[in-house]
DNA sequence: GCCGTTTTCGGCCCGACTGTTTTCAGTCG
């Protein structure tokens, strides 16, 4: 159990009161302990059954002894007495677009409607706009945001989201009322799926604010929201949010509504404390504003190092801010590795030649290749005897292309057992060895944290790879033991993939965050299939740096002569 | 539900927009 678990039954605590009707800030001070209890560092499972659960600000006696009973019996008096009086499909009645839990709760009250699909129902009976405080053009709305979450759940990866902005950004680098505009928000922080895109439109001099906002109105399918500041609408499915400003409040504004909202509620408590204000338009005190160039002045007057936006998840930065404790975080620039690469010897379209140029007209100075293992047939997984030519091949190429430097991997199989997918005499001509769970992805927890331990124990294997098998929005990973996994990792030196290709970008930059602080090294992996797949690195760099890895911790940034060297000591 | 040396009770971040209302509550970011 880790501190994950914890938070999580803290936060439905907090959305069960919310729908209880109970005050507010009951369920925001539950909010807010989650939070921290997901950042603390120790493990407070542990801690709480040693009775020696530490003082952590936010987290009072009642919150205490919730996380006790929890500790002691595996179950919540508290969250069983909510589920009582709380239907589950009202939790799900959350995610429509204007209805938050006072009208969760009207309708539940009111009209006994307890899911979804009741409430679609009373809609298309007219039922809901009959009921105070809800209208034709509420239960309208709730009708297309159900029909919305029906049809894609209301998510986008990243880098589809990204695609349809910048088509937008097209449209608008060609407009004559605008003057700038500018990316903010979850994509601005580089969220592996977002919601919404938040783009800032600054107008040209002289043109007002509602011929911009009449322009980029007409850029909408379908317009949610539409005032002289604010537009929402749908473009190409995505919720897109522009905010007209004016060029003096820019700094402000891009700060305020890059967010993340935690962030932004933490660095307004700091204003406040300071006896300054902080909103979109700028930082004040009393009526007047303090000069700010850019965005950097925010944070600077309110006595912080400057935060990267991918850190602004309010998770620790603010409090590393101040005491100019924050990492050197990881740069594009830095990488010098591209590793998990595949060719046409397994599944890739391309010979190992022209892969290896790729790179080196990209800068990199090494190529890490691990073609697909013998059990992976259906992905062209290479016997033993194609392997050694494949070596063959390799010792040719590095001849010729020295300085460059191509290592010779696999991409392992992790059989059901643990077991690693060819003899110990043939894992041992390699230069390294990913090792990679591809089939059998839906053991129960316990089965598939000893298959991963068991292949960590391998002292062949050096990185682990795309370690929980999810696809973003459309497969969830397998659950396995995470404090045990990386325990593992830490004791055989095992690095820890983090598959960069935008579908997986597994595991999370919680986790990697955490992988850090255990001191496993971390290895950015493409998993490119041709030289277009190179691309997706840029997406690995993102996460990594929302997990506050610095060079240091990435195994990419090594040189080939450093590369040699870790491979040859594991 | 939590917090505090200006507080042990009364606050708890801030503003825009919508829709249902005759002045504002609820939602969102």
């Amino acid at each position: 159990m880790d501190n994950k678990e914890i938070a999580a039954l803290l936060n439905d605590i907090a959305v069960y009161k919310e729908l209880a009707g109970e005050n507010p800030f009951k369920a925001r001070a539950l909010y807010q302990a989650a939070r921290t209890i997901e950042m603390y560092p120790d493990n407070l499972y542990d801690l709480m059954k040693k009775d020696a659960f530490p003082k952590i600000k936010g987290v009072g006696e009642t919150i205490q002894e919730i996380i006790r009973e929890w500790v002691m019996t595996g179950m919540s008096e508290e969250l069983e007495k909510l589920k009582e009086v709380v239907p589950d499909g009202l939790i799900e009645m959350l995610k429509l677009q204007g209805v938050g839990p006072k009208k969760v709760k009207a309708i539940h009250d009111k009209l006994g409607i307890t899911t979804i699909g009741e409430l679609e129902y009373a809609c298309r009976e007219n039922r809901l706009a009959l009921l105070d405080g809800f209208g034709v053009k509420s239960q309208a709305n709730i009708l297309k945001s159900i029909e919305f979450l029906k049809t894609n759940k209301g998510n986008f990866l990243y880098y589809e989201a990204r695609v349809i902005v910048e088509g937008i950004f097209s449209l608008l680098e060609s407009n004559k009322s605008i003057y700038k505009y500018t990316l903010a928000g979850s994509l601005r922080r580089g969220k592996k799926t977002v919601k919404d895109a938040d783009i800032l439109v600054v107008p040209k001099e002289g043109v007002p604010g509602e011929e911009a906002a009449g322009y980029l109105k007409s850029l909408g399918e379908e317009i949610i929201a539409a005032g002289p500041t604010k537009l929402s609408c749908r473009i190409n499915g995505l919720q897109v949010d522009f905010r007209i400003i004016e060029e003096k409040s820019y700094p402000a504004a891009i700060q305020y509504f890059t967010g993340s909202k935690v962030h932004n509620t933490q660095l307004r408590g700091i204003a406040k404390d300071m006896g300054l204000k902080l909103n979109e338009y700028g930082l004040y005190r009393g009526e007047d504003p303090l000069p700010l160039a850019g965005e950097e002045d925010v944070y600077k007057n309110l006595g912080l190092e400057y935060i990267e936006p991918e850190l602004r998840e309010g998770d620790g930065e603010i409090e590393a801010a101040r005491d100019k404790s924050l990492p050197d975080i990881l740069e594009e620039k830095d990488i010098r590795s591209m590793i998990h690469v595949h060719s046409k010897y397994s599944d890739g379209t391309c010979d190992i030649k022209t892969l290896a140029e790729a790179c080196i007209k990209t800068g990199y100075s090494s190529l890490c290749l691990s073609d697909h293992s013998k059990t992976a047939s259906y992905a062209g997984g290479l016997p033993v005897k194609r392997l050694l030519e494949q070596s063959e091949e390799i010792q040719r190429l590095n001849e010729e292309l020295k300085p460059f430097r191509i290592f010779h991997g696999i991409e392992s199989d992790i059989l059901s057992n643990g077991d690693l997918d060819y003899p110990d005499d043939v894992l041992g001509k390699l230069d390294f060895v990913i090792g990679s769970v591809h089939f059998k992805l839906n053991m129960e927890r316990e089965e598939a944290t000893t298959r991963l331990l068991n292949a960590i124990k391998n002292p062949f294997l050096t990185i682990l790879g795309h370690i929980s098998g999810r696809l973003l929005l459309s497969r969830e990973g397998y659950k396995y033991d995470e404090d045990a996994v990386f325990e593992a990792l830490a004791k055989h030196h095992v690095v820890l993939e983090h598959n960069c290709n935008p579908y997986r970008l597994d595991p999370d930059w919680e986790a990697m965050k955490k992988a850090k602080r255990m001191g496993i090294k971390i290895s950015l992996g493409p998993d490119a299939h041709d030289i277009a797949g190179f691309d997706d690195m840029k997406f690995g760099v993102m996460m990594a740096r929302k997990a506050w890895l610095s060079k240091n911790d990435v195994l990419n940034t090594l040189s080939p002569e450093e590369l040699d060297g870790f491979f040859k000591d594991k």
